[in-house]
DNA sequence: AGGAAGTATAAGGGATGCCTTATGATCTGC
DNA sequence: GCAGATCATAAGGCATCCCTTATACTTCCT
């Protein structure tokens, strides 16, 4: 779930659309990417399966609040590597774009966050794009402050200690994965991912204390 | 050319195999990617044909010279990115290894190089693993250098001036490229790109100083 | 030497994301 | 209001990389 494609398409669509929530002409998409309007078409379908956009015909696409969260999250991480490989690496910003446009989808926020950190929260890109913010975590609940019954998508594991990590990889409780909330008990809360065959997962109390998540 | 796949696999069998020039079994890797024997069969197939492996049935496969060294050029990427990800943004050393394992695809050796720099010139990743060394650019050659007819890919360009970046992005002149040489005069270079239907593509004398390439 | 285990290979399938060609539907300008 | 341009959609293809099932071949051990 939100392969590659997907976010280059939704961060196109980001950078590509005028103000005031005009739909974006699908024709703009074809021209950018440079790919045949029949196969931007298909895409952009897939993506309102997927609910990131919608597809209004004959008039274009919007991003819904997903779609825009994803990517701002996305416009987040390739200016803050377009910052550090200019200004680290000396890189050149030409280059830099097309590096950081490969580099965006290949490694998570977390890294981007310390690198924010690591360079003193620039809030510009090289040229001059503003950063947007990190993900205010006020919608980021514990795993273990939600009632049965509650749908959460798992957003960070918190803190990272490597047997923790592990731990939680192992039951594939990592970031993206759609849950709900079965039992919380004393001891442990009980999970049900969503499309795994398996009925639940237990999770000891001192790991569901670590993983965050967003309602859904 | 030298898809993340392709370079994940030769990456596999540098680390799997044991000394001495010993075949790896397929069943090693079967087990190490968890695929079926048939797809990495499937795969060890297609590597051998594109000269990256030797197979030999019933026993495993070898790297062949040029295997081997984008392994070792991938190796040396991905413990760099381990280094710059536990040392300067202080990830733990079990999830660096996961993000290095996506970074080292995603960024060209340029980038890289200017980490190890940057770090000054590391020599083992946080696990311990010796850092080989960048390609020793003995055998990287000007492209002005070369005579007609002689068939390179090219590697590299240097300096990387912006402009001149831009001038030979838009004639894809990229590393990876294979080209050929139709002729050198006064002014210009004439080289056909493999694989490209133009007949031919004019490169201006000080652009083809810039141009770093690898004899085929 | 024979048989079990391991390995190779053929055949067919699925998902993804691109392509072209072809047919309708809708919009827009005159 | 109609025609030509633009857009939607169906259908079939291709490359990549994974899958399973089934058959054939080799190796190795008893
Ligand atoms: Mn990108
Ligand atoms: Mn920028
Ligand atoms: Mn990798
Ligand atoms: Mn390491």
């Amino acid at each position: 779930m939100l392969q590659d494609r997907v976010e280059e398409y939704l961060g196109a669509i980001y950078r590509l659309r005028t103000g005031e929530g005009e739909p974006l002409p699908l024709s703009q998409l074809a021209e950018y990417f440079g790919f045949s309007p029949v196969s931007i078409h298909e895409m952009i379908r897939k993506l309102d399966d997927g609910g990131w956009v919608d597809f209004h015909p004959y008039r274009g696409v919007t991003l819904t609040e997903r779609g825009e969260a994803s990517a701002r999250a996305l416009l987040r991480r390739h200016r803050l590597w377009e910052r550090f490989l200019t200004d680290s690496l000396n890189i050149p910003w030409d280059e830099a774009h097309l590096i950081a446009g490969d580099l965006e989808h290949a490694a998570p926020e977390l890294v981007t966050d310390r690198l924010a950190e690591f360079m003193g929260e620039p809030d510009a890109c090289p040229h001059g794009g503003p950063i947007p913010p990190a993900l205010q975590s006020s919608e980021e609940r514990c795993l273990r402050s939600l009632g049965a019954g509650a749908e959460a998508r798992v957003t960070r594991i918190s803190p990272e200690t490597p047997a923790l990590l592990r731990r939680i990889a192992k039951q594939d409780l990592i970031p993206g994965r759609l849950l709900r909330i079965l039992a919380q008990t004393e001891t442990e809360t009980r999970v049900h991912l969503q499309d795994m065959p398996e009925p639940a997962l237990s999770i000891p109390e001192t790991d569901a204390q670590a993983i965050w998540v967003e309602l859904m």
